[in-house]
DNA sequence: TATAAATAACTGACCGGTCAGTTATTTGAT
DNA sequence: ATCAAATAACTGACCGGTCAGTTATTTATA
């Protein structure tokens, strides 16, 4: 194998070595992978593995670690630019079909909950650092559309994860059944739909 | 160890194990978890458990299978019962906190994500035996309302999937989140409020 | 040539599944 | 009623194989 001297070199490796990571946690589980087969997929020895992560666990980390702040950031976009309510539920509509289909968010959802078990402080510091962060937003964003008038929420933390939910288990759907493209969803109609039905639901008027 | 002579006592025995089974599965997954400690928990030695199941494999078999049936035919009966859509609604609602509360259905849905990967088959018929026709029934009762003019539902599958996902997404983080009861969410109030917002965003009238 | 990257052979712990042997319980002959 | 023979539930040491992590050696490159 061609050496990596530079820094940007060894950085470069350890994208691929990540890379590598969660195609193999994705596809067999932690602890099913083996570090070897991590190395194989990324053209590397164990050997040389090692010299990049100290531990099969570190590996798992840094995988997690590197989607945190993309993420949130990506939210805090959407949450601040969106003039309106109903800008915002477009916006989050329109963009989550990608996140979906041209991203490793669901592979690595799933990952995060089929082993959660092994590192319980690990899943709560990634629960408490984006999962609520996002929550938050969202929340945030239904407060200020009730603030002026333009949606009725009564609960604004709860309206959240309702709001949310199709999203993510979407996500969870297209990582568990169309790993071979059987089990496909029109992702662009189903978010058409809940943006329309989200916004009825909100709608000032009718109040209980 | 008392000995399980009659066919009953034998039968319990299996479920001794199974339940055994899903506690270990679900604290360190399929991979992680050993059959001695499956065995130790249902205060049997390993070679009895291999009495009662031919491996590994044939425990997660069980555990799933021992799932659809009483799963399937309960959303049948609310679905059946139900004289309106409004009733179905409430009903779906008021029971959900109880199963995910209540029964293993959180955890095995956590087991069936996190170990999918091992047995495709197994997964697929889940999907087909259980879920699809989980949908189904929702798509079908959604239908129902659309006909007699007590909803306006445009596609009745994409819609069942946008109803159940707050649900089935509270189950997922019950079983990831809530286990140390931290994190804990006020579920009646959560499907209180959906149950609110999906009969408003389905009632007839401003339709697109 | 010096040295750091890469390799592959190696180690030791671990685990699914087996099986020879143990023992609780039943049976039936007296 | 007694108890020895028969049965089958149960046990746990063991085997073969696997794998995370280590290290002695080779090799590319500055």
């Amino acid at each position: 194998m061609l050496r990596a001297r530079s820094d940007e070199a060894k950085d470069e490796r350890r994208q691929v070595l990540l890379k590598a990571a969660l195609d193999e946690f994705f596809e067999k589980g932690f602890s099913a992978t083996r570090m070897n087969d991590i190395a194989r997929r990324a053209k590397l020895s164990k050997g040389t593995l090692y010299l990049y992560f100290d531990s099969k666990e570190a590996m798992f980390r840094a995988l997690l670690e590197a989607f945190v702040s993309p993420n949130l950031e990506m939210i805090e976009q959407i949450a601040e630019n969106a003039r309106d309510l109903k800008e915002a539920v477009s916006s989050i509509c329109r963009v989550a079909p990608l996140l979906i289909r041209h991203t490793d968010m669901p592979r690595l959802m799933k990952v995060m909950v089929g082993d959660s078990h092994m590192f319980p402080q690990l899943v709560r510091a990634y629960r408490e650092e984006l999962i609520e962060q996002v929550l938050g937003l969202v929340a945030n964003v239904l407060r200020r559309a009730h603030a002026a008038g333009e949606a009725e929420v009564e609960d604004p933390e709860l309206t959240a994860r309702i709001v949310v939910a199709p999203l993510v288990l979407s996500g969870m759907w297209q990582a568990m059944f169309n790993v071979n493209n059987d089990a496909d969803v029109d992702l662009e109609r189903l978010f058409q739909i809940h943006e329309h039905m989200m916004l009825k639901a909100l709608a000032p008027g009718s109040a209980s």
